[in-house]
DNA sequence: TTCCTATTTGGCTAAACTGCCAAATAGGAA
DNA sequence: TTCCTATTTGGCAGTTTAGCCAAATAGGAA
């Protein structure tokens, strides 16, 4: 593999990786209504304050939020809009699981499917 | 955060936990060009054997691809299309941290700039 | 059957991630 | 200054991941 396709792909990597948290994917959802500070976030999301904030860290750091601070409080944003519509092709693999699975339950349970975990 | 969408958001960030690894980019990319075995597959990628094909079962396991045996080959495709232009977003947060470094490089380093790690 | 190739699986080590607590830091108010 | 609230950081324990090697498995050919 090429080197500079090696880099490409990491750095597509770090983004998805940062994604791929369900906390961090609530965080989107929610500040993508608006923006919104560590606080009422972690009252949201029931877990530990430094727990958000490391969570918002990692997003940031990814690029996929900045934050603003005003007063003693931190608001976090989204970077990119496309980020809200991003999801409809991985609710495509999520439904495709649920088909397949219907099917496997079915009597009539192919080869493949069989192979399947 | 309700159980349901809770939930929801753990399917989803299995996918995308599954898509973030370069090599599974790749992947991905190479097989979208057409179903693959894991032999040349591994040629391309230049690591072990068995390193792509735990990749490859990660990718199954996610529901993002689907093998196919045939004689003593096993081929692997793309469950979705859709996957094939999941990454527009992904550069455009790329693009937009190429942006930012280079307007942190120049004279006026805004207080947000400054204050980014 | 034996042999060869393709692929998967088990096991191991090193590294990374998560979530909590405690402590440090920052800003505003008194 | 001290006090209070908001947030970040350090550190720790437990879990997960990545990549390799070796061994197991599967299919086809001889």
């Amino acid at each position: 593999m090429l080197s500079e396709k090696k880099i490409h792909l990491e750095a597509r990597a770090k983004v998805l990786k940062a994604l791929a948290h369900p906390t961090r994917l609530f965080i989107i959802e929610e500040i993508e209504k608006g923006e919104n500070n560590v606080n009422s976030l972690t009252a949201l999301i029931e877990a530990d304050v430094s727990t958000v904030s490391k969570h918002l860290a990692v997003l940031k750091n990814a690029g996929i939020v900045v934050d603003d601070k005003r007063g003693n409080q931190v608001f976090y944003r989204l970077t990119v809009p496309c980020i809200s519509n991003f999801f409809g092709c991985i609710e495509t693999v999520l439904t495709q699981q649920h088909a397949q699975q219907s099917l496997a339950l079915g009597a009539d349970v192919s080869n493949r499917q069989a192979r399947g975990k």
